[in-house]
DNA sequence: TGTGCCCTGGTA
DNA sequence: TACCAGGGCACA
């Protein structure tokens, strides 16, 4: 599941091929993505050129030279891929932006639940969102004042954007398990030490994530890296006790149940 | 605040 | 062949 720095990597991919080019043709072949993107939005987007590409939590915004928006949230297996437009399209390309250089822009997404909107100009609304976890507004005083009313586990309110922008499930395990807590753990009683020790961690596995997709072979290590997520029954790498798992809010979490403490 | 839904590839 | 994975949203 492409999280924060796969986001921001699959971004600057597009950057470095797209920006100041023309969008010569769309395809859309998914009936999931015309839902959202239907025949109108789609011949709005030909014959603009792509002038600038901005990531906000997960969602990336294509700034088009009309002034709209074309707004792209990968969800679980969304990835952008490229290839000269005479070649044969990848495995789940549900959306197709042919390029005037000659690229052709995928948009692949095995589960098909990635979300492609256009907005006309000035008329994108952003979503309700926290601080970007890695820069500066992310400070302890402002997590401490999002967390403050949350009587939900803390687990469970991490994956809320308007907490902090970006953490997703997995880094949200893994974070909990560097600072030491247990993802039950209500959200509005923990000390300020621990939630210090929390934006520390959730800066620190963000910042040593795999900027590529998760399920690539050559992530393979990065993913045996995780400590915790998906590792149900293995030993933590800290205390050897066995990791568990429970389910909160409809996502697995994964955790230590001796160095993990509510 | 919690639950169900969208989707389909991969796994048991 | 059935079921599980899950981000974000609608809804209760």
């Amino acid at each position: 599941m492409p999280e924060l720095p796969e986001v921001e990597a699959a971004a600057g991919r597009l950057r470095g091929l797209a920006i100041g080019h023309t969008i010569v043709r769309v395809q859309v072949v998914h009936p999931a993505i015309r839902k959202r993107l239907p025949a109108g939005a789609q011949r709005a987007l030909t014959g603009r050129q792509i002038d600038r590409v901005e990531r906000r939590a997960k969602i990336q915004l294509l700034h088009l030279d009309d002034g709209s928006l074309l707004e792209v949230h990968f969800r679980m297996t969304g990835d952008w891929e490229f290839t000269p437009a005479s070649a044969q399209p990848p495995a789940h390309s549900r959306l197709r932006l042919e390029l005037s250089s000659g690229v052709t822009v995928h948009l692949v997404d095995g589960r098909a639940l990635a979300v492609v909107r256009r907005h006309a100009p000035g008329a994108w609304v952003s979503p309700p969102l926290g601080p970007e976890p890695l820069t500066e507004a992310f400070t302890v005083e402002a997590f401490a004042a999002a967390l403050a009313t949350r009587r939900g586990p803390i687990k469970a309110v991490l994956l809320d954007q308007r907490v902090v922008a970006g953490v997703g499930n997995i880094y949200a395990a893994e974070a909990l398990w560097v600072a030491r807590i247990h993802p039950a753990a209500v959200a509005r009683t923990l000390s300020v030490a621990r939630l210090t020790r929390l934006r520390d961690a959730i800066r620190e596995v963000l910042e040593h994530a795999p900027s590529g997709r998760y399920y690539a072979r050559e992530e393979a290590e990065a993913v045996a890296a995780w400590r915790v997520y998906d590792a149900e029954d293995a030993p933590c790498p800290r205390c050897q006790t066995r990791i568990r798992r429970l389910v909160q809010g409809a996502r697995s979490s994964y955790y230590c149940p001796r160095c993990q403490r509510r």
